[in-house]
RNA sequence: GCCCCGUUAGCUCAUCUGGUAGAGCGCCGGACUUUUAAUCCGGUGGGGCGGGUUCGAGUCCCGCACGGGGCACCA
């Protein structure tokens, strides 16, 4: 908001800008100040939720009042006043309630107080439950306080915001005005109870690993970079937890998950935020296929936790197909017949596919192919399984298949939601793996891994088999609620200055 | 980083080729004891920022900021 807000003076036009409206509600408030001393109590307590107080009165006819009490506070969205007799709308996180306000039940001074309120303040009422004439399910007003005034105004109650800058970067407008906000934050936050509470009951330990690193791992991305001033030394934002989870695995903790922020500095989009969150989990003695029943389960169970009715069909076993057989059905080239950067190149040259081919190596082109070509067309869940090595540095080598690795990635209404392995637990493969990743950031690779040095040497202590799985909270809330960009299901989202 | 589009009142939107910028909601005053986008009467508020062309710019030109979509990178 500006705050450029300069006062027009002493002409006498131009009375009812933004400034003069809140010239106005602040008189209100100091009007109610000096009426009443014990205005805008500290708290308003017991209170119901209007979503449980629509569903206990169901049953009444219209025209039926009760003289059953309960009390609810709530933002005023709406007033309709009708000289001795008004209704205002009242609405709390759960829904809303309309209020039936009347000058023989609140007396005229009450009355008048209630309805000189402005759309936008907060209060607590005390009321009977009734059906009104014309259907609605209200609260006689029988008392009232004043909880708090709101200054400025709201959003509009009929359109809310939709200048999308707004809805961003002021997100508690979007939230009040708009009853679909409010929800879709509500069912994200019963989604990550389900993820919790399918690892819970299937006996994964949460646990929490450092935010700040002093080498970042365990993904190939770009990190924030950071500096301790004490310790004088730079510190990173991890970009994964993967690293230090499979160290708890190594002490013996068999099923850890961690749940929380991850940081990548790369682009944002409508599938990227730089900061986002992710589930890891770990499960000893387990492999690739184990956890993907797991992943299965686990998503089965927060959509059924906000009633998903969608178009994807989360039950049973996902579709599998391979990385090499899904890129040959839709580009027709077999990505392991030509295992080698020229030979991959003319096969992609020739076919006239838009692919980055200069300076890229047959894993990259071949990646490339996946996500240009595979993906957008994976609508129902599906896992895209066995990927090369050079992409997977911390994978376990495939049990049959040369140059493979043990790795699915889960793709869902287009988008990749997922990513797990059987993990690698040989040190010496692991070293190795860490050497090639030195190479390719000598050739100018930014996103290779940094060479971990106590991570090798806590393999070498013996890791047991393990699968391990990292999911994108955000894409799966995108992907649950219908959201079209991650923008929409992270309550605020990274922008430009 | 590149390309395209957008930015007008507190909110949602209009404004033909350059010529005094409109509406609904909101807000203020009045009427109304079952309204729900309540209604009726009267009043009220504005061109993202910086330059340029022109007698005159919301409108044409240049630059900047922010946003959206696409491309590149990534989960």
């Amino acid at each position: 908001m500006s705050g450029a807000e300069e006062q027009p003076q002493g002409d006498g036009h131009g009375r009812h800008g933004l400034q003069e409206l809140i010239a106005e509600r602040r008189e209100k408030a100091e009007r109610l100040r000096a009426a009443d001393p014990g205005a805008f109590p500290y708290a308003f307590r017991d209170t119901e939720a209007i979503e449980s107080i629509l569903a206990a009165y169901e049953h009444l006819e219209s025209g039926e009042e009760t003289d059953k009490r309960h009390r609810v506070a709530g933002r005023i969205a709406a007033r309709r006043e009708a000289g001795k007799t008004a209704f205002l709308d009242l609405i709390d996180r759960s829904g809303k309630l309309q209020l039936h306000a009347r000058v023989d039940v609140l007396g005229p001074e009450a009355f008048e107080r209630l309805t000189s309120l402005d759309v936008g303040d907060l209060i607590g009422v005390d009321g009977a439950a009734l059906r009104s004439r014309r259907g609605e399910i209200s609260l006689r007003v029988d008392g009232f306080e004043i909880l708090a005034k709101a200054l400025r105004p709201p959003p509009d109650r009929h359109s809310g915001l939709s200048d999308v800058q707004t809805r961003y970067r002021r997100r508690e407008l979007d939230l009040m005005a708009s009853e679909s906000a409010r929800k879709l934050f509500v069912d994200r936050a019963k989604i990550i109870s389900a993820v919790r509470s399918y690892l819970d009951g299937a006996g994964f330990l949460e646990v929490e690993t450092p935010v700040l690193q002093p080498l970042y791992g365990g993904a190939l991305a770009r990190p924030f970079t950071t500096h301790h001033n004490e310790l004088d030394r730079t510190l990173y934002l991890r970009i994964a937890t993967e690293l230090y989870l499979k160290r708890l695995l190594v002490g013996g903790l068999e099923r850890v998950y961690e749940l929380g922020k991850d940081f990548r500095n790369e682009g944002v989009s409508s599938k990227h935020n730089p900061e986002f969150t992710m589930v890891e989990f770990y499960e000893a003695y387990a492999d690739y296929d184990d956890v993907a029943r797991r992943l299965e389960a686990l998503v089965r169970l927060a959509a059924e936790s906000i009633g998903y009715d969608g178009e994807l069909d989360f039950q049973g076993e996902w579709r599998q197909v391979t990385f090499a057989g899904a890129i040959a059905e839709a580009t027709g080239i077999e990505v392991l017949a030509v295992r080698g950067d020229e030979e991959l190149r003319a096969a992609i040259l020739e076919r006239g596919l838009k692919v980055q081919t200069e300076d890229a190596g047959w894993a990259q082109m071949a990646d490339e192919l996946l996500s240009k070509f595979v993906e957008p067309g994976l609508v129902q869940p599906t896992f895209v399984r066995d990927y090369p090595v050079e992409i997977s540095p911390f994978s376990r080598e495939h049990r049959s298949e040369e140059g493979l690795v043990e790795r699915w990635e889960a793709f869902a209404g287009g988008m990749e939601i997922a990513n797990a392995f059987s993990e690698l637990i040989d040190p010496d493969v692991q070293r190795e793996r860490f050497e090639a990743q030195k190479r390719l950031a000598e050739l100018g690779e930014e996103e290779s891994q940094p060479y971990d040095e106590l991570f090798v040497q806590a393999l070498e202590q013996g890791m047991p088999p393990a699968g391990g799985v990292g999911l994108g909270i955000d894409r799966l809330v995108m992907l649950l609620t219908g959201a079209e960009s991650i923008r929409e299901v992270v309550l605020f989202p990274a922008m430009r200055e």
